[in-house]
DNA sequence: TCCTATTGCTACTCTTTATGTAGCGCCGTA
DNA sequence: TACGGCGCTACATAAAGAGTAGCAATAGGA
């Protein structure tokens, strides 16, 4: 388990620099991040539920995205089980408007490309 | 070259339901897709200028990224090179808080751990 | 015309990351 | 005490990415 966690100011995969907004898409640039902010977001969630309305993903992989973006201060452990810190929540903030804009864009392709 | 590019509306990596939010997480949920955009931002680039300007991209998986966000619609051939189209600059739009935002994040992180 | 330089990209090997399944140890309840 | 769900861990396999070399195509200059 030596799992490097991104962090800014430290190189991360793929930045030498440590720019922050590398470090970041470096966290969120892996799989199942972004999805596990998405179902925190509705709530605190045991393990297993993430597990199961994250439909694939695996123990091994949920538990290691667990530990990242809990050593970055996006997610903490509650009495419930998983959930968003402030920070966390901010982070969603942002992320919200993709859901609208996600429709629009499977929209957009399916016109462009019907057999999709 | 068997890749799957995630569509929405087909099931993709870690989702059956082919929910377009989980079909873009897919994409962009994949090392240096977010950050070609993010350079792309900047204006059109050659290939080998995204190479050098992302770090360390390997030519394998930025063609294989621009071959993604080419089919899904977000970047295109212009005569200058690669470059974001109308949608890729609208989702850009909704990346570029994350600038800012990922530099307090950093200065948050810092504070409570300065040994990082 | 030939040389050179640059571009987009493929081929290849090796490492890292993710998947998928099994199951352990720890509770809380009956 | 047995049972169930919980958060995991272990393991083997598959997929994705890194890193390096180099090729075909184009552009420019001598």
């Amino acid at each position: 388990m030596s799992t490097q966690i991104p962090t800014p100011g430290k190189p991360v995969r793929g930045s030498q620099s440590g720019k922050p907004i590398m470090a970041l898409f470096d966290l969120l640039g892996r799989s199942w991040a972004l999805g596990v902010i998405w179902q925190l977001s509705r709530g605190p969630m045991t393990f297993r539920e993430i597990q199961t309305s994250c439909e694939r993903v695996s123990p091994t992989v949920l538990n290691k995205r667990l530990k990242e973006l809990t050593s970055s201060g996006l997610v903490a452990r509650g009495d419930t089980g998983y959930e968003l810190t402030a920070t966390g929540e901010e982070l969603f903030g942002l992320l919200e408007p993709f859901g609208a804009w996600s429709k629009q864009w499977a929209d957009s392709l399916q016109e462009s490309d019907p057999h999709a």
